[in-house]
Order: structure tokens, then sequence, then C-alpha cells
DNA sequence: ATCAACAATATTGTATACATTTTTGTAGTC
DNA sequence: GACTACAAAAATGTATACAATATTGTTGAT
């Protein structure tokens, strides 16, 4: 999907996956109860192996479970909201440095492919591919960069800034804008390092800046602080 | 342990806590065999959990599960281990600036305390001790930076990188020398960004350096390579 | 009618048994 | 004596049943 080489993984992983990309897609909302028989049946697996991705996922932070009542899409509060923001900026920006200094010429068309299909599916209205694709587009530079370790990490900080942007939008937002992934190329294509890195700091801020982090948004289950 | 935040984790969280711990102080030798009934007993929990804490293990790349052959401490090759290192030093170096910004100075004792401990343990020749503690100096930096993010990241490099040591290490290896803590304290103290960062770099490279990262070792299972 | 106590239901958590697969040990053949 | 084929053992993977717990619904008293 985002990147080929990882195509054969556990069974786990597969249902980590799947559940991943409902809540990066946004068809799982934050709170959103997950039942353990339910799940079993749609993916046709044990529960067993049900609770071991539920514990892979909670690891992740994508998923809290609260003991004997169950799992839900986590919530997370403005400090951790912030807290990912920060941080991916931080990393987006190393994995933009190193990808300069990395990248082939025979690798930008890749880029420019992805971001061709990122405009077709804008166009046609597809929103779930269109957040898919907008995702996959730093994954994709994540890969190009050459560092597995910082794919994982951008892989956990695009899910949960999926979640953040489904609590904390305040209007209307385009996830990633193509045409900030347009100008990103140019500056790869031109060896242009601190550019490169500038625009797309600018352009995590940009996502950061339609968000509304000012006042804790009360969690599902703790709805005591929503009513009082 | 490391962080008073969690001291309340889950079940399945705790599992993993102790086979982390065992890994981070190399009881456990990368390529051990990790039998789930052997954990289950020891741990005093149901196989089904020994399953789901594996499964969060693999998921974090200390444990390598083989399908129907069992789970194995993972063994980084030497592309991995330089990544390790690459995007530690990225982390860490982020892990300054930002404590710098927002330490106080009634958090530098925390510091001096746990140096303090770090050179007790030396001194009286606790390796598990000094392993844990050196590792645990980098855990309270992230810690007091206020990133739980950078927190996890870090959690997971330093596992790793213990592994890593654990197979690539040419000679005698302390893993983090006191010191070397000492003078990043001195820096931190005086909000001195750049020199502090600068000394962490520096540190972790002496720690990188002495390893051996030339040649492929060959792992335990794929034996193979190591004897034709 | 409201509230408390209690029963019913649903879901999670765990133990058990069993099927599948791999590894190891053994017997048999050349 | 070495190699192959087969059998036994061990460990993983999974399905099932059951226990523990939380939630929901109901009944009954004031």
């Amino acid at each position: 999907m985002y990147h080929s080489k990882e195509t054969v993984i556990g069974p786990t992983a597969e249902i980590c996956e799947r559940i991943w990309l409902s809540i990066a897609e946004k068809r799982l909302r934050p709170g959103a109860r997950l039942k353990e028989e339910q799940l079993a049946e749609i993916f046709d697996v044990s529960r067993a192996r049900v609770r071991q991705a539920l514990a892979v996922l909670e690891s992740d932070g994508l998923v809290t479970i609260v003991p004997n009542r169950g799992a839900f899409v986590a919530e997370p509060g403005v400090d951790e909201a912030r807290d990912v923001f920060h941080v991916r900026k931080q990393i987006e920006a190393r994995v933009m440095e190193r990808l300069v200094d990395r990248i082939t010429d025979d690798q930008v068309p890749q880029l420019e492919a992805h971001l061709a299909q990122e405009r077709e599916a804008d166009q046609r209205g597809d929103t779930s591919a269109t957040i898919r694709l907008s995702g996959g587009f730093h994954l994709l530079l994540a890969e190009l960069a050459g560092s597995s370790f910082l794919f994982g990490i951008l892989r956990d900080l695009i899910s949960r800034s999926s979640l953040i942007t489904a609590i904390y939008r305040s209007q209307h937002l385009h996830n990633c804008g193509p045409d900030e992934h347009a100008a990103l190329i140019e500056r790869i294509r031109s060896r242009d390092k601190t550019g490169a890195t500038r625009i797309m700091l600018d352009h995590l801020q940009h996502v950061e800046d339609e968000l509304d982090l000012t006042e804790e948004i009360p969690t599902s289950r703790d709805l005591r602080h929503a009513l009082v």
C-alpha cells in the first residue's frame, strides 16, 4: 500500500493495518467502541487475534483499553495534540534533510505519480482516498529517506494526527493540500534542503492552524465535565 | 520506574515492561527463544496474555515472531543498527533543545540524583543496575523535556540500542559513561543549548564508535551463512 | 412518579482442549 | 556407518466453554 517492502506481514499486523486505516481515514471516530467479537467476525479471525491487535494498537496510542470494559478509539487531549504536531515537525524536518541527501533522480517520478493520484482523488471528491493518499505522500517521503525507523515513527504520528484533526478541526479541513505537496517536490528535485524543510514546516503549520486547540474537549467516556 | 506518571498500566504492558527490561539489561541475548508457556509460568499469567505481549514487542521491533515457530529476541542487522543510532542522535538532539527551554531550576537536582545512583551502581560493579540507570538517564531527560511522544520514541531507541550493542560491541563497552552525563548536566544547568546538544551528540557517537558495524553478523536462526 | 435494589443481558477475560506444524528421535535400508 | 522415511514429542495456533464484570432493564417500595 504505502510501501512495497512489507507486503508480507504477520496476521496480527494485518488486522492492525486495517483498523489503523479506518482510523486514519476517519471512518472510525474517536471514542468509538471496538467490540472484539464484532471485529473478529468482520475480519474473519479468532477473537484471540483481535485481542492481540488491540493490544498493539493500544501501545501505539491509537486505542484505549479499559479493563473489563473494552477497547475504544483513542481521544487525545490538547496537550497530546500539541505534542504530536510539535514532534511531527521535528521528524518530518529530519526526513526532508535525509531525503534531499539520498534521493536519486529516478525516484522523483514516484513522488509525482503519487501526487497525480492525490489530485485525481481530490477532483472526483473521494474523501476517503484523499485522506489516505495525503498521509501516504508523507509516508512515501519517509520511505524514500531510507530510514525505516523514521518511517515507523511517522506512521504513528500521521494516524494520531488523523485522530486529532477529527476531534479538533474548527471548520473545513483539507487534510493536506496537494499544492503544497507539489511545491515540496520542486524543492526536492532541485536538492534545496533548507527550502524543502521550510515548506514542510509551513505545510504542517497550516494543518495545525486549522485546528482549535484552545479548549479541552471532553472525552466520550468521561462525560462528567461535558455536562456540569 | 523511569517516569512516575504511568505507574498504573495494563497487565499486557507490564509483561512487555519486564521483557523489555530483560532485553535492555542484556539478560536476554539477541536470538534467544521466547517460549510462550515458559513466559506464562514465569509471569504467572495466561498464555493468551503472553501472546498479546509478544505481539506488542514484535511491533516495537524488539521481538521477531516466525509463524508456527515462535518468538525470538530480535537481531537487528547493520543497516538497522546504523539507522537506530542515526535517528537516536536526531531525537536526543531535539530532546536537548526542548529540555533546555523547559527545564526549571528545581528539576536539575533530579538529574543529579539520578547521576549519583549511576555512579554508585558503577562503583559497586552492579552491571545490571548500571545498564538500567544509564538508559534511564536518557529517558529522564526526555521526560523532563515534556514530550511524551519523544519519550516513547526514545524508549524504543534505547532498547534497540541495547540489542545492537549486545551484538556488535567490539570489546568492552561501558554503555554510557557517567562522566559524560555529568558534563551534560552542567550544560543544561547553564542553559547552554548548543553546548548540551553537542555533548549529547558526541556522547552517542562514542557509544557508536565502540561498535564494529563493518560486517554483518549472521543471525541465530539463519546460520547457513555462518558456516559455509 | 422516583429511587433503590435486584435480576437479566452482554462483553470481556481466562482456562481448557484440540488441531496444526515443526522439530527431534528412531528404526530401517543400502 | 550414513542416509532416508517414518514416528513421537513439543510448541504454536485456534476454537470452545466458562467465569468475572459491567451495563442495562425490571420490579417494588415509598
